[in-house]
DNA sequence: AGCTGCCGTCGGGGTGTCTGATTGC
DNA sequence: CTGCACGAATCAAGCAATCAGACACCCCGACGGCAGCT
């Protein structure tokens, strides 16, 4: 039997309660039990409340879907979802019942898909080096590896404050916060001046903020003065951090010649360990050869900035172990008064007064950040760096080492939307910009792909290098993707929505839950859980009808050939976020809206009862093929059109053969990606040979197949032309 | 019997509040 | 002495901000039934 370290799967909880069977326990000393764990004596089972693995002692249990769900943002966490976009090597995704239909039928393929997914979870458990990853971290933090992954954040930060204080000689208090609620002020964001700005506009931001704010100012439990004490004639050399609102206590902190405190100690070496990571990530060779090793680098040093900032959290945490609002609101009250201090530096260092040609402008800042309009359009990209290298020197040398201002990027153009909200062509060298967005809808999950897509076009188009105006090109393809949408030539997969189940109870119904619940009604066994993503299409309904009662599970809707609510994906999807992008480039919203949407009449399509059963047997009237006109049975156009007729054929032949052509794409796509093949496994009994056969309709065995919307569209108009052709008395070419 | 004014109910349209999801820092 | 049932405790970085949609509430007008009048 193998002594394994570390067990890796896709879904730990899952994966144990399969092997622990009906029971749901492993004895002890039973070998199920010793396999699992390195201790005699303990058993192995589920805990009933979080269904967690325990007693897995000595071992690690890596859950590589939980993992990947910390450390990435994506839309979709399945373990065919993560193998193609990390590893590019497409793996299906079976439903349950294809799951059970294949291991009874095809005993052999079903081995070999088992050992596909294994061989997929190791593939990504490397390529996002996770190991490596994982080890730095545990040596960084003093932290063992299995808290690394079975807790959060603040056990990191104990386990280095215990540390720290083990080699101080000091000992850690037990619990003294009694958990109230209470909660404490944050960080300011300036008021956005939102627009549409050509002009360079210059990203200056602290370097590790309030990590440096700790350090700089000494902030530490242990170096905190009791209330009071700083006016006592004996009271030692020490500072007091700015006021902060409904607190007119002042809090103090001696200086570090008097003590130095823990959690400085703590970040020196956090900071010095992202440097670190940092100084690899620039040595590494440019160009795809070094790409792994650079996002795996970006992610160890985004991981240690995580870190550094959870040990400023973990005062503030009120529920944690070793609370200290006084430190986390001292941090907060430094920070507030640093971005008031940086943009009333820039706004007044550089002014023509001053001697600069223009005066600067702070035109947004977030926490640490200032954006700074240095002077109008025809600044050009090397006179704002030069200026934003300047600013960084100039507001640096006001505040206490090590805080240091960064200069970051430049955007131009630059779209300021609201707090937290922008998009900008982000230079940070002369060339090679890069398009970013912040917090709009583009970089938001709870959108669909239309939304996503149609919206990152368009600021390309907008935000153009070059300086042109796109404003009419993106105006076009606004249009375009409208017009798609209404004839029906948009794949439902670009219109599903996904959000994450949050809770098992809902206080207003939402779309999601309502889809979570039908799911459970249908399947029980495999209903979303708490916390999984929730995918859904808007179906029409009539015309008042609730958007949760119109959502649907896409994989239903496209079996049961559900038509789309393309109206609420007009109204409701598109329209919102692209006005408040052309608002502001236009500067005025009736322009916006008659330019995007004027002239698109918006046809509903409106299921006049839920029962909705009379539609489906009312024969549609022919129409003509030329002109639509309607016309009798039998013939292919009207009397109009007569002429056109040899034209028409020709279309409909080309329509037909292009159609084909494309679905036999597809389906060959299904045929290479989608399709489980058979193992060598002469132990099993042979794989039923007519099993694997007999797709009559449009489906795919694959749950999450990227292209099956594609193939039942593409298959639903290739119907129609059929149709056609039967009319016009053609055959297939 | 038919008309008219009264009153209660229903529903549409705004408005404000709250919940929930998600992101930025 | 062992096995089992039962119960308690385990544990958790932070705040600021936007936006959609449900829901509660109000106002107002339409509608229709009813009683009273002609
Ligand atoms: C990203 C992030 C920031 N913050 C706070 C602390 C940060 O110092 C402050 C500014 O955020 P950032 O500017 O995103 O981060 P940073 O300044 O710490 O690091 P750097 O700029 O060098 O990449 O906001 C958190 O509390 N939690 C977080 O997850
Ligand atoms: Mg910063
Ligand atoms: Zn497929």
């Amino acid at each position: 039997m193998m002594d394994a370290d570390i067990i890796l799967t896709y879904d730990l909880s899952e994966t144990v309660r399969r092997m622990l069977g009906k029971k749901g326990i492993a004895k002890a000393g039973s070998p199920l039990a010793r396999s699992l764990s390195r201790r005699l004596g303990v058993e192995v089972k589920l805990t009933a409340k979080s269904n967690e693995v325990s007693g897995m002692t000595g071992r690690l249990g890596f859950d590589l879907q939980k993992q990947v769900e910390k450390d990435h943002r994506l839309v979709d966490y399945s373990l065919g979802a993560l193998s193609q976009h990390f590893c590019q090597t497409p793996l299906p995704e079976l439903s349950a019942a294809s799951l059970k239909k294949i291991r009874l039928e095809r005993p052999r393929a079903y081995a070999q898909h088992v050992l596909r997914q294994a061989e997929a979870s190791a593939s990504i458990f490397d390529r996002l080096a996770y190991l490596y990853n994982f080890i730095e971290m545990a040596r960084v933090t003093g932290c063992p590896l299995s808290y690394l992954l079975e807790r959060g954040q603040a056990i990191k930060v104990q386990t280095q404050l215990l540390r720290e204080a083990r080699a101080r000689g000091f000992v850690l208090p037990q619990r003294p916060g009694t958990g109230e609620d209470t909660t404490y002020e944050g960080a300011t964001v300036l008021e956005p001046s939102c627009g549409f700005y050509r002009c360079p506009v210059a990203v200056l931001d602290f370097a590790s903020l309030y990590p440096s704010i700790m350090m700089a100012h000494n902030l530490c439990y242990s170096t905190l003065l009791p209330p009071g004490r700083e006016k006592k004639p004996d009271c030692p050399d020490f500072t007091e951090s700015p006021p902060a609102a409904g607190n007119d206590q002042a809090t103090c902190f001696v200086k570090p010649q008097v003590r130095k405190g823990l959690l400085p100690s703590i970040l020196e070496r956090l900071l010095a360990a992202r440097k670190a990571a940092k100084a690899q990530l620039t040595q590494c060779q440019a160009g795809e050869a070094g790409a792994t090793r650079r996002k795996v680098l970006h992610g160890r040093q985004l991981a240690l900035k995580l870190s550094a900032n959870s040990v400023y959290g973990f005062t503030g945490a009120t529920n944690g172990p070793l609370p200290c609002l006084e430190v986390a609101g001292a941090v907060t009250a430094y920070g507030r008064e640093m971005i008031q201090a940086t943009k009333a530096k820039v706004e007044s260092h550089f002014t023509t007064a001053g001697g600069y040609a223009h005066n600067a402008e702070v035109v947004y800042g977030d926490t640490d950040s200032v954006m700074v309009k240095f002077g109008p359009e025809g600044l050009s990209l090397e006179e704002a760096m030069r200026l934003s290298n300047e600013a960084s020197k100039v507001c640096s040398s006001i505040f206490p080492a090590p805080v240091r201002l960064e200069f970051e990027k430049i955007y131009r153009p630059f779209l300021l939307m609201a707090k937290k909200r922008y998009a900008g062509l982000a230079f940070t060298s002369l060339s090679s910009p890069e398009l970013e967005t912040k917090g709009i809808e583009t970089v938001r999950r709870d959108w669909c792909d239309l939304v996503r897509h149609g919206l990152e076009e368009t600021l390309k188009h907008l935000l153009a290098p070059d300086g042109s105006d796109g404003s009419q090109k993106a105006i076009g393809h606004v249009r375009d993707v409208c017009n798609d949408l209404k004839q029906g030539k948009i794949d439902l997969k670009s219109l599903v929505i996904s959000k994450s189940l949050g809770r098992n109870e809902y206080a207003a119904k939402a779309p999601h839950a309502e889809v979570a619940e039908k799911l459970k009604k249908r399947d029980p066994a495999n209903a979303p859980r708490m916390g999984d993503r929730v995918s859904y299409l808007v179906l029409a309904g009539t015309s008042k009808a609730k958007v949760y009662e119109k959502a649907e599970d896409p994989i239903y809707a496209l079996e049961n050939d559900l038509p789309i609510d393309s109206d609420y994906y007009l109204e409701h999807q598109l329209k919102q976020p692209l006005l408040r992008v052309f608002e502001l480039v236009c500067g005025d919203a009736q322009k916006a809206e008659s330019l995007l949407f004027g002239g698109l009449t918006s046809q509903k399509v409106v299921v006049s009862s839920s029962k909705g059963g009379m539609g489906k047997f009312m024969k549609p009237r022919p129409k003509c093929l030329a002109c639509s006109a309607d016309v009798n049975d039998g013939a292919a156009v009207c009397a109009r059109c007569t002429d056109k007729l040899s034209e028409v054929k020709e279309h409909a032949l080309d329509r037909a053969k292009t159609l084909r052509e494309q679905l036999n794409g597809l389906r060959a796509h299904c045929d290479r990606d989608c399709v489980l093949p058979s193992g060598p496994f002469p132990q099993l009994p042979a794989d039923d040979p007519a099993a694997d056969k007999g797709e009559v309709s449009e489906r795919c065995l694959n749950a999450s197949c990227p292209v099956i919307f594609s193939r039942a569209r593409v298959a639903k108009q290739l119907g129609l032309a059929r149709e056609a052709l039967h009319r016009l008395q053609l055959k297939e070419t």
